[in-house]
This record gives structure tokens, C-alpha cells and sequence, in this order.
DNA sequence: GACAGCCGACATGTATACAACTCCTCGGTT
DNA sequence: AACCGAGGAGTTGTATACATGTCGGCTGTC
């Protein structure tokens, strides 16, 4: 595993919270590698939005201010949004059957309380839906997008009913990409993204209509 | 200026064409410094879109293929779109006044033909519009979707009326901004970028089959 | 007692040397 | 003649050493 993703893996596991600092000599021994490659990392990483360099003066985990949390999703329901549309009209019965699984994994899982797993999938569906959206492109303006969405898990968290929407609108969305109709996995997409915006902002926001 | 920022502007400005290998020792001599940050530079630019990495092959200048292209303007009317409505919602009195400055510039310098400036100052208002959206990770995520854009300038050319309609479009976006009206400001936003796609697809698109 | 300026420790920025890998070439074999 | 493999040139990947800049503490003066 190389350097940089081995970074990644850290700072999106929670290893180094939001703020944190991140010397460049204490990462080459936490990876038993030399400064180099640290520095390259760090600066792929600035690149994802993912820590944020001042020169001279080292690299922190990034900590968006909590009014940046609305635009990112804003952000995400558009482009997210766009990737749908573009896998209900180009993906194939073999990407469709893998999406569908992934969908199903997520909510055994997700029943049985395993967060981790949960978490792990979530990614995974995001990610590959993008990679059928066939645009190398738009996956890499979204993956920046996800992680910092990631980071900022620790917000707020899923209710009971909250995980159960998202489980139900993952497995919503894979119908949508396999009926081939843009319209309605975009639609999905957004509320999903609406929906995940509105737990993470907290009780203030949701709706009592349960 | 950094080695990231010289390197940027020598393949924005065409210097280096889509497809070219870019060497390090070859960068490190142009840009007179060692190989070290020229490494630093490339992985940077990487992670922006505007070259890609192989391992142990080295770097080249990214080639879009054609099909990418309707992709990469329908990304920029969402993200954009968004800045744009941002903007109308939050800009100051200055702010605004700055934005018109811009887009008069602009016309004026597109009336004498003046091409060289008119990139420029096209690529500032975007990035000043996207500014005034107040979102730092919305910046990040635009600029690699313009720098493509930029990148992709050779596909195609603005003839007279295009030109004239994009000064126009400049113009609208800066007063609905002022306006405050975000549903205008978005509106125009889309109708700019779509317009642009339409020109630079143009009639020679057909030719250029990737 | 407080503040200005200096000094030293430590971090990052840069350069250079070496290791590992890829690809091309050349020679031999089938 | 075509193909396979070893060798070498050249590239990238990594490590280490040095240069430069920043921040904190200390000392001297007012």
C-alpha cells in the first residue's frame, strides 16, 4: 500500500482528528518511510481537499466550519446527481447486478448494527455508481467531495430512521440505474444526499412526521 | 512564482500540448530548479486534472477524449450554477462592483480582438464568481473543471456571435448578481456554459473522432 | 516590570546521490 | 525469418544531507 493511501486511510479512519497537525517527520516513522514520500502524500492530500498546507508551516487536517456542511452537500446532490443520470443510461447488466449487491450487502449489514461494514459500502456504492458514469473526470471531482463528507461524521449522527432511508434509498437508486431511467436515479440521488444532510445537521432539521 | 504555478501556466498557455510526456529532469532544467519540486508540482497537478501519473512511466499531459467534453461543460453548468446562486445570495457592494469591472473589461477587449486578454479575464471572473460563492472546497472543486475546459480550447473556436453572446452572458450574470436574484444568476450561468459547449463542439466536432 | 531585539531549536523547502523499475535493443535460437 | 531472453540506457522512486524560514524563549535596556 503506498504511502498516500495509507494517509488517507488514517485521516478519513478518524486516526487524526480535524485539526490536527501533521508533521512531516512524525508520518515518515508512523509509515516507515523517508520525508519524501510523506510530502508527496501530504500534497496529493491538500489536492483532495483533505488537509490543508501553509508553507513553512506544515500540514493540518482540514476542519470546515460547520456552514460549509450545507454547501457540500448542495455540491454533491448536483454532481452525484449528474452520475446517476449518466450510470442509468450507460451502465451494463454486470454493473447493474454489482451495484444491486453492494445495495443488499450495505442493508444486511446495516441491520445487524455494523457500522464499520456500513460506512465501508457506502463508500463503495458511491464510488463505483461514478465509475459507471463512465467520465474519469467527474469521479475525481467527487471523491474530494465524499471524503470531506466523511470527515465531517462526526457532526451528527444517523438515527434508527435515518439509516433505515438511506439503506432503502441505495437499493432505490440501483432500480433506477437498472430501469435505465436518469430521471428518476437522479431524483433518488438528491433526496438521498438531501436526506444524509439532514441527520448530519442535526434534530433541528428533521421532520417529526414519523 | 512556485515551481506548481510556472509549470500550470506553461501548460494552460499551451506549451506543453495534450498527450506530450512531460519528463522531470527535462521540467527541472526548464523551470531551474531540482527534480524535487518539479515531482512535487506534477503530483500536484495531477490531483487538479491537468496531467496524468503512471507509475514508474512518468507524466503526460492529459487528452480528454472528445466524448468527455459534453460531460465536463454539463459538470460545469451544476458546479457553476451553483457558485453563481451562492453569489447572487451573498456578495457585498464591492464585491459585485468588482465582478462588473470584470465583464466590462472583458467586452471591451473582445470588441478589439484582443484573445490573449480575454482568456484571462474569462478565466477571472469564473474564479472570482466562484470566490464570491465564500466556499473554499467549491473553488477547489471548479478550478480543475475549468483548467480542463482551458485545455480543451483547441477543439474548437468562438466565431463572431459566440464571442459577442459570451460577453453578453458576462455582463447578465454580473447584474443578476447584483440583483441579488439567485434563480436568475444560476439561469444565466447554465445558458453560458451550454452556449460555450455548443461553440466549441461546433462543426468541426464531427471530424475529430476519438 | 515591561517591551524590544536577538538567538537558538525545529520545521519545512531544496538539492543531490543512490536504488528499482521499465522499455528498447541486440544477439542467439528455433 | 520470427521469436525469446539477457543486457543496458534512461527514467522514476526513495533516502539523506543541507539551506532557509519561522516561532518561542531569553536577555538586556528603558
Amino acid at each position: 500500500m503506498s504511502a498516500v493511501d495509507e494517509l488517507r486511510s488514517l485521516i478519513l479512519a478518524g486516526q487524526y482528528a480535524p485539526g490536527d497537525r501533521l508533521g512531516e517527520v512524525e508520518l515518515a516513522e508512523v509509515l516507515g518511510v523517508s520525508r519524501t514520500p510523506v510530502r508527496e502524500a501530504l500534497r496529493r492530500l491538500e489536492a483532495e481537499g483533505l488537509v490543508e498546507l501553509v508553507a513553512n508551516k506544515g500540514a493540518r487536517v482540514v476542519a470546515y466550519p460547520g456552514r460549509d456542511l450545507e454547501t457540500i452537500f448542495e455540491l454533491r446532490a448536483r454532481v452525484e446527481g449528474l452520475a446517476a443520470r449518466q450510470a442509468a443510461l450507460t451502465a451494463s447488466p454486470d454493473d447493474v447486478a454489482r451495484l444491486h449487491e453492494v445495495a443488499v450487502d450495505l442493508r444486511d449489514h446495516a441491520e445487524r448494527g455494523e457500522l464499520d461494514a456500513v460506512y465501508r459500502l457506502n463508500s463503495e456504492f458511491h464510488q463505483s455508481l461514478v465509475r459507471l458514469g463512465g467520465s474519469p473526470l467527474l469521479g475525481q471531482s467527487i471523491s474530494s467531495l465524499i471524503h470531506s463528507s466523511v470527515l465531517l461524521r462526526t457532526y451528527g449522527s444517523f438515527d434508527e430512521d435515518a439509516m433505515r432511508r438511506s439503506v432503502n434509498h441505495h437499493l432505490e437508486i440501483a432500480a433506477a440505474v437498472r430501469a435505465g431511467d436518469p430521471e428518476w436515479a437522479e431524483a433518488v440521488m438528491r433526496a438521498h444526499l438531501f436526506s444524509a444532510r439532514a441527520s448530519l445537521l442535526g434534530p433541528r432539521y428533521q421532520e417529526r412526521t414519523t
